[in-house]
DNA sequence: GTCAACTTTCTTGTATACAATATTAAGGTG
DNA sequence: CACCTTAATATTGTATACAAGAAAGTTGAC
């Protein structure tokens, strides 16, 4: 129940600037923007700032709010930051995950599995989700959980691109089954690396596809 | 050379948060803080929008932004966060420092021996933020620097409050000799354990404080 | 044709005006 | 006196108006 037209436009604009809409250095127009949504300036202006402040543009002074689409390097030291923090959720979430948890984690599992025998990458994306997000709870800690929502919604859309990988799915798979086990058995250390390497392979293998593209 | 009134007065609004000016649950008055800063109420919203995307204060709809300053619980869970971050960035900066850096952190380590010998809780209390925020720097990640700092400002007041225990600062001191020995040797595991530790150790401090002020 | 100074236009930043909702006060009813 | 209804007031949200600086276009000298 969003009266704040500004909020809206807010997260239209995320949404716009997460799916890759806007390019890497693209301003911002203020009177533009305005007529697409049919309002005045001045909500725009509150949702461009809300933007800035969430790191997704950057504002020169007297010049205005420019997109600030990630480089390869800081894609890279997203992913690695993504990895330690799930690596932290991890241990954390060995120490503490509650019954519940472990059965949901279970489940969301086996729905991952389900979805990779089908061969649907979009299914096992969300089922994927799922899965992290059951663990950044798991952690106890919601202060970090919010931290991990807000660096996996970041980084979705890089994300996506590498379960392309032929046999990605697969080996994904029996990353998350380690995952479980470790998680279910308490090992604390044995659940950070797992899923550290886990994550951090997705950078590389984004990493790898960005090389190919470049040729 | 900000020429934009709005982002200075979001950051002495920030300033005045951190430092607890505003009690919790506290709403701010746009015409207030319009005449008290002399500007339009146009200003003053962007500020808040700011306020707002930062987590330091909540927005409802209609009824205005108010300050959200975090309860002990949350505290706890900010500390073992700031606890993993440092952990990580110690675990990185142990494979990955130059020599400058290790000279550098040898350098303001030196500092706060000097402080402590002194007696010095303000002074050391700034070495110390130096010390460890060349260690974040180390870990050669600008974007998990980024979130490092950032962290480490939320927690600052509170973490100021910690040093006055009685022989606090000897214990610290010798917490930040094991921290530069492990990055010395390039422990990354060790490293990370004593980082940890050294920062949880600063939120169990503030917990008993919390504890000890409520009798 | 190139460059520089000037002028025009455009865009952002701030102030003010207006609209809509929430809060408070007042008044009436049982 | 409590409680509901309703009017007055205050506050937020949005639109518009104005000010100031930046970008672009023009003119003229060389």
């Amino acid at each position: 129940m969003d009266i704040r037209r500004a909020d809206q436009i807010a997260a239209s604009l995320e949404q716009l600037v997460f799916s890759g809409e806007f390019r890497d250095g693209e301003r911002l127009d203020e009177l533009r923007l305005a007529e697409q949504f049919h309002v005045s300036r001045t909500p725009i202006r509150e949702a461009l700032q809300v933007l800035v402040t969430s790191g997704l543009a950057e504002q020169v002074p007297r010049r205005g709010v420019f997109i600030r689409q990630p480089g390869p390097v800081e894609l890279m030291e997203m992913f690695e930051t993504m990895a330690e923090i799930e690596a932290v959720c991890g241990r954390l979430a060995a120490m503490r995950i509650t019954d519940e948890d472990l059965e949901a984690l279970t489940a969301a599992n086996d729905r991952c599995l389900q979805a990779a025998r089908e061969s649907d990458p979009d299914g096992y994306y969300a089922e994927n989700e799922m899965f992290h997000q059951i663990i950044y709870r798991a952690a106890a800690n919601s202060f970090l959980e919010k931290q991990a929502l807000h660096l996996q919604n970041r980084l979705k859309a890089y994300r996506r691109i590498q379960l392309r990988f032929r046999g990605r799915l697969d080996q994904s798979m029996s990353e998350h089954s380690k995952i479980l086990h470790a998680l279910k058995e308490g090992n604390a250390e044995k659940a950070a690396s797992v899923l550290r390497s886990h994550v951090a392979i997705q950078g590389e293998k984004f990493h790898q596809l960005v090389a190919s593209l470049k040729r």
